[in-house]
Parts: structure tokens; sequence; C-alpha cells
RNA sequence: GGUCGAGUGUCCGAGUGGCCGAUGGUGCAACCUUGGAAAGGUUGUGUGGGUGUAAAUCCACCGUGAGUUCGAAUCUCACCUCGACCA
């Protein structure tokens, strides 16, 4: 949620850099309006509740002496007719205010470049050369069915499209790569953590995904439940509602889970392969900090990332997102992207996010900053997709018989 | 699944209708004491919001939500969580 301190004391401030993220300026408007009618709305609730607390008091002490009560009572009585109505008016403004102000995305971060969408980021850097090949490499689905380790019509057929069911390699690397991660994260200094893969509404509007996205989630039917579309939800929501010590930041955690995504805006998207499925592995870390931490924090977790490429001897760049291509709660985002021989192409990997308080406003996430409690930072990224990490080491380490060359990192993980 | 009991501030725990934002202890902080420490003593110490330069002051919060009442931590109902017993 954006300060609305802020957007009061500095509207033309905050709208212009809204703006630059396509926010409507008429809604801010009335998020304005609406935020000063509240504020009136409760302060004369305010005074008639003390008004009815001071005569209730005096109720009392009329009782404790025997005095007649019945003119103070019809006093208080009218007084609670008015109070009742006041009452009514604050919670209606306060919903109207929530309803949009829960709407409203975060404010970018200055150093974002402008732009409408995906072609307008701007690379940072590349690591390492992308592999020659005196062939034409396969893409990974042709790799994967020839080789036997990934099954695309048996997944149809248990669960629909966009779902797979992995073999031997395919399911070992799974594994491995899931192991190989965690651990290489741990050595980076996060603890370890795992998660449920189900959560209230409460959590999911903690960390933006609720109310604005609820057809991207898949909901328990009858429950106010939802299957998490990444562990970021659960991993940042520990501290819902919290006052964390100042001493215990910065907080740094990873995290495994499956991830669970109607994909509801990619239709016809990268129907083939296990580029985009319903659900897939990853790997997150999330990190809770101060503000004034909170950048070198975030470098730590885009180099932890681009690291684990590295050590997979995979490709990759890393691209800064602009304006149009930021998500919904992002201030700031990082993508790292892997590069497919056979798409000859890099593709998005990881992505790796400050949201500033963003998410600590709305998930009520504080540290105790001397006598004042402040909003914390939290950070969340992927480290890394695991089912795309697998579909590039296909890619990348492909002979021209189809075979596939194993990571040298991983070997120790499949008992090689 | 059924019955009973419990959910209070960092923690423990008192409070069954007004003088309770809440006794007491513990923890924490500052000071006194000491060569230094321990022990002991004094004081302070929840969260959010409004007004105010400030001192201060007002509103809300005792698992969550609704209700009764002039007035609720305290009574009623529902729900959630934990515990015990039964099945």
């Amino acid at each position: 949620m954006i300060d609305l301190k802020l957007l009061q004391k500095d509207f033309n401030g905050v709208s212009a850099k809204l703006l630059r993220k396509g926010v409507d300026l008429t809604l801010l408007e009335e998020l304005k309006k609406k935020n000063k009618e509240l504020k009136v709305a409760k302060s004369s609730f305010e005074t008639l509740q003390a008004l009815q607390n001071s005569m209730s008091k005096e109720f009392g002490v009329y009782k404790r002496e025997g005095r007649d009560i019945s003119e103070l009572k019809a006093k208080v009585d009218a007084n609670k007719i008015v109070i009742t109505e006041a009452l009514d008016i604050q919670r209606i403004k306060q919903e109207e205010l929530e309803n949009i102000a829960m709407a409203v995305p975060n404010i970018p971060d200055d150093s974002v470049p402008d732009g409408e969408g995906e072609e307008d980021n701007v690379e940072i850097k590349k690591v390492l050369t992308p592999p020659t090949f005196n062939f034409t490499p396969k893409e990974h689905w042709e790799l994967a069915e020839q080789n036997g380790w990934i099954d695309f019509e048996r997944g149809v057929k248990l669960s629909g499209s966009r779902f797979s069911v992995s073999y031997d390699m395919g399911a070992k690397l799974e594994r491995a790569l899931i192991n190989f991660m965690l651990n290489f994260n741990g050595k980076r200094g996060y603890h370890e953590v795992s998660v449920p893969h189900m959560v209230n509404r409460t959590a999911l509007e903690g960390t933006g995904q609720l109310p604005k996205f609820e057809n991207d989630l898949y909901k328990i039917e009858g429950q106010e439940m939802f299957l998490i579309p990444t562990a970021e939800v659960p991993l940042t929501n520990l501290f819902q509602d919290e006052i964390i010590p100042y001493d215990s930041l910065p907080i740094k955690m990873t995290g495994y889970t499956s991830c669970y995504r109607k994909e509801a805006g990619a239709a016809g998207r990268d129907t083939r392969g296990m580029i985009r499925q319903h659900q897939f592995h990853k790997v997150e870390l999330v990190c809770i900090t101060k503000s004034e931490t909170s950048d070198t924090i975030f470098n730590e977790m885009v180099e932890c990332a681009s690291d684990i490429l590295t050590a997979l001897e995979l490709p990759h760049r890393i691209v800064q997102l602009c304006t149009g291509d930021l998500g919904f709660g992002a201030a700031k985002t990082v993508d790292i992207e892997v590069w497919l021989p056979g798409q000859n192409q890099y593709r998005e990997i990881s992505s790796i996010s400050n949201t500033r308080d963003f998410q600590a406003r709305r998930a009520k996430i504080r540290y105790k900053d001397g006598k004042k409690n402040s909003f914390v930072n939290t950070l969340n990224g992927s480290s890394l997709a695991v089912g795309r990490t697998l579909v590039a080491i296909m890619e990348n380490f492909q002979h021209e018989d189809g075979s596939i060359d194993i990571p040298k990192v991983l070997k120790p993980y499949l008992g090689m």
C-alpha cells in the first residue's frame, strides 16, 4: 500500500511518479479526496464518542450517589443515535478508501527507466558467452521427449494443458537442482524455511496478489484458501503483524515450494514445453531489512541468483525492468534471463524485486527503531525457477545426437 | 465427530459490569549504590490513529466478529486456535 500521508503531503510528487507506471490520475485524486473525508468523519465520530464516554462516567457517579438519572439517560440516549450515524459514515468512508488504496500499485524508484513493456527493458550485463553449435540446436521439448525425461501428453491426460510428468534423469535433475540451489543459498547466509502451499486471503493481500489478481490464483473450493503462486507469499507473511527487534534484521530466507498459477493472461503463449506451467518448482529468496540496507541486500540477491547460473555454466544476462513491465508491488525489479539455444533467445529465469515498504505497510511488518516503529523493506527473488533451469540445461548441454551433458556441480547430487 | 476448559502487554499471570489500557511479578532501559560486578533500590517501559511547536489530550485495541447495556477484558451468540476427556 502506498503511503497515504505522503500522498496527502506531496500529491504532485507522488502522482507524477505513479503516472510513470500508468496509474490513472483521477483515481489518485479520488484517493486523496476520500482520505480527507475519512479524517473528517473520524474526528466527528470521535468527538461524539468522547462526549458519550464522559457522560457514561458521570452515570456511574450518579448511581453511586443515588441521584436521579432519568435526565442524563435521555441525553445519553439521544447522543447514541447520532453516534451510530457517525460511525456508519466513518465505516463507509473507510471501506471506500481501502478499496481504492489496495488497488494502487507501488511507486517506482527514480532509477527505473521509463517504458511501455518488455522491449524497453535495459540490459545491465551479460554473463558467460552462449555456446556455438555446428548443428541446429533443438528445443527443449524435443530433447526432453527424445531422452524420455518429460512426458507432456500424460501430463495433459492427468490434469490438462500446461502440466507435465518427469521421469528418470528429468525427475532426478529437478530434485538435484532444488537441493543444489537451497544449499547454495544456505552458504550465502539464507535460512532455509519450509512453508505451507496454501494460504489465506490476508496473506495474499499482504504481499499484493489480492484483491486485484484473484483470477490468477487457484482457490480451494468452499474455503478462503488459495494455492500459493510463489513462496514469496508465505515467506514474507511469516512476519505479518509483527514488530521485529532491531538486532534480528536483516532476515534472509530461502525456501522451496511448488507454485500454482492460472496463467489467465497468457493464453496461447508458450503453450508448448515446460516454460509456462500451471504448477512449477521454484526456490525463492525473501529478505526483510531496514530501508537503509535494502539496496545492498537487493544487489546481493541478484548476485546470488546470477552466481547459481554461473555455477551451472549457463549463459545469462541481467536486465532492469522499465516502468511498464514492473509488477504491481515492485519499486524496482531486475530479471535474470538465461540463454536458450533452441529458441535462440534469452528467457526469464529469475525475477528479483524490492518492494520497499509497500508490502510491509499492507502486511503490517515493522521493526523497532529505537523508540519508534518503522516499516521494514521486503525483497523477493527467484533463485531459480527449477523447470526453466532444466530447460536451459537441456538446450545448452545438448549434443547433435540429442544426448545431454550434466553440469559438473550437479553430479554429486545425482550420485555421479 | 462429542463434551468440557482456556486464549490478557516481551513472557508469566490477576482481573466476572463503571474508579481497568488494565494489580503484581518477569524481561528490558536509565539512574542510585560499588574499585568493578552481582544483589538491592528508584524511575520509566504496548500498538495504531486524531489535534497540538511542545507539554499534553482525545479515540480505538484484553483471540476474531456480532450483540446486550448509559457503560464490556468482564455478560450473550457465532467463529478461529490451543488443551483435556470421551468416541
